[in-house]
DNA sequence: TCTTCGATCAATATCGATTTTGATGAGCCT
DNA sequence: AGGCTCATCAAAATCGATATTGATCGAAGA
């Protein structure tokens, strides 16, 4: 292709066209003021001659950088703790190409302080919207957010006053589903395998074990309840510690795929089968579908989260007000294992 | 804080320093023409204020922007075929943020093309440099890359003429340890199971495990290596066939973590027990020692290949002009599991 | 005393896209 | 012919950071 020295852009894309830089641009974004079949051949030229428009001009002029950016929570290293969230941030890619949006993802190294990574995006203009995870009660990114009336969609809930774009997974429900079924099947003494307890769907879970349990009559044995991190190797030694006590548990439910392989793993290693235990799990992936003994799952799949938050974040970008419209929760599916 | 009804920029904060415009901006690059202590006090109220620069005026007058992309490989919908891309990121993130740099990271959609993406971050000017894995020999990336003078490093290796930055895990003498292992064990047909044929890493994994199989007298029979896509639900049909079939294997060797498993689901949805089979694998997370039999694994960590491949690309982005010193092998680190 | 140097200044240009302003011509209606 | 609309124009301003130029001013060196 003719490879002129000059960087193409709007102006030497005019020229090409033997328009002004006026109506190449309002042409590139489909303006009223242009005719048609001259908006057809802009972008049409455009298209052959691979115009990109650069972002620095346009962030400058517009403050629009056409990005949404999705935070991704810290990875202890040498330790799993996460799979699937490249799902999410496919799901979060797909719906917002679709959009003219790019996406970015920005690890947060752990330990760092969330807000100076705010501040980084919003102030360096870096993207027009967030999407980030593991929201607590009081969330402070969402405080932060909300004062500098920043876009953004959590993925999670949280128990501000003011309002805000969020999508969740009903993991009230799902533990509760998961408990009934433990208890419908005799087990008695369930442990709840759940995160930390400052994040909020560590408490929604709790919600929905509680009910489950009260509604059977059955006592709340707090020593049953693991607050632990995401990982596979700090659920494997409480695991460990828990069998080893008194009265220990009979039935586990996790919080998701990678505390299951842990609790799993914490049980072999003081010679217990996991076969012997009740297990339900909360999934995202179908990782869990791959060991043995398979879990009954409550599945609902991140590549999905990532497209229902993108979806609320291309409404809100495209200036929906009314904040409870970009609210949703979403059930997870009950996976039950086929026998072999 | 004094948060004026303005934006922070340069000026503003010159304004408030009561210095020039010229001297500030040079004072936050540490330039040689500018006092230590006003440097200092620049760079101290710039902190205190929150002043970020931003982006979009950097990008447009110096064409950079200080990020840089990582392109992240699809995933297949509703299966599983990655963990730890996370911790890749991650370790991109940290190396680059103490340098400066923010990271970003696109993921590809399945089937889309990824020149397309390659030129919306070039031509857009979206980034100083890239990172992308799964190399083929005559990778087309590589080569629109090399064309285009464009700063990358990969992680693999190419049949490419020209030299480029690369960083990669030995796989060939990963497959060969591997081969040698199992046959010291006694193992006399083992399948290797492979990525797809053409990645560069697919060739090196059979060059390998060829050479531990030629230097014991072995026969290969091509029946037991499998060609597949990085997935859990393929390798666990593919698997499933082979055992079928006459003259089965008795032991494999796994690309990584997940067709570890999905082997595994494969063997035991027959009947078969993992345990009665010999079984190694490389891998990049620690998935595998919470899954039962744990394998002999050659592990390199991806946070590690995340940090070696950000070193390499800051060389390459400070000026270093020599190719051939931006190029890395690592090898990967022999884990036995120990018995319970 | 004259020169040089270091640290700073103000003013201006530049990067690319958008937006505004006011103008121009062509075609249409009355 | 006069008035109007539509599609387009050229020119200039703007966004924020950097780079360049030539000037200033005090202190140090010859």
């Amino acid at each position: 292709m003719g490879d002129d020295r000059a960087r193409l852009n709007l102006k030497s894309l005019a020229r090409h066209l033997d328009l002004s830089i006026t109506t190449v641009s309002r042409a590139l974004r489909n303006g009223p003021e242009v005719r048609k079949e001259t908006i057809e051949r802009v972008q049409k030229a455009a298209a052959e001659l691979g115009y990109v428009r650069d972002v620095g001009g346009l962030t400058l002029r517009t403050g629009l950088s056409y990005s949404i950016c999705v935070l991704m929570s810290a990875v202890p290293p040498d330790d799993i703790a996460d799979t699937g969230s490249v799902g999410l941030l496919q799901g979060v890619h797909e719906v917002a190409q679709a959009a003219g949006y790019a996406v970015t993802a920005v690890p947060l190294a752990p330990g760092a302080d969330p807000i100076d990574a705010l501040k980084t995006i919003i102030d360096g203009r870096r993207a027009d919207g967030l999407i980030f995870d593991h929201t607590l009660p009081m969330d402070p990114r969402v405080r932060f957010l909300l004062e500098r009336d920043f876009p953004f969609v959590t993925f999670g809930r949280t128990e501000l006053f003011t309002p805000h774009a969020w999508f969740d997974i009903d993991d009230e429900d799902a533990t509760y589903r998961a408990s009934q079924h433990l208890l419908a099947s005799g087990y008695r003494r369930i442990c709840l395998i759940n995160p930390p307890a400052e994040f909020m769907f560590s408490q929604y879970r709790l919600r929905g074990y509680r009910k489950a349990l009260t509604e059977a009559g059955i006592d709340i044995d707090p020593r049953l309840i693991l607050d632990l991190d995401l990982t596979a190797r700090r659920t494997r030694a409480s695991v460990k510690d828990l069998m080893l006590q008194e009265s220990p548990p009979d039935a586990f439910i996790c919080v998701n795929d990678i505390t299951s392989l842990g609790m799993m793993t914490g049980l072999r290693d003081i010679g217990l089968d996991p076969a012997d235990f009740g297990f339900c799990a909360s999934t995202t992936t179908r990782l869990i579908e791959y060991v043995e003994p398979t879990p009954v799952s409550f599945y609902f799949p991140l590549q999905e989260a990532g497209r229902r938050l993108t979806r609320l974040m291309l409404r809100r970008l495209e200036g929906e007000t009314d904040i409870t419209h970009l609210q949703e929760l979403a059930t997870a599916e009950m996976h039950v294992p086929t026998r072999r």
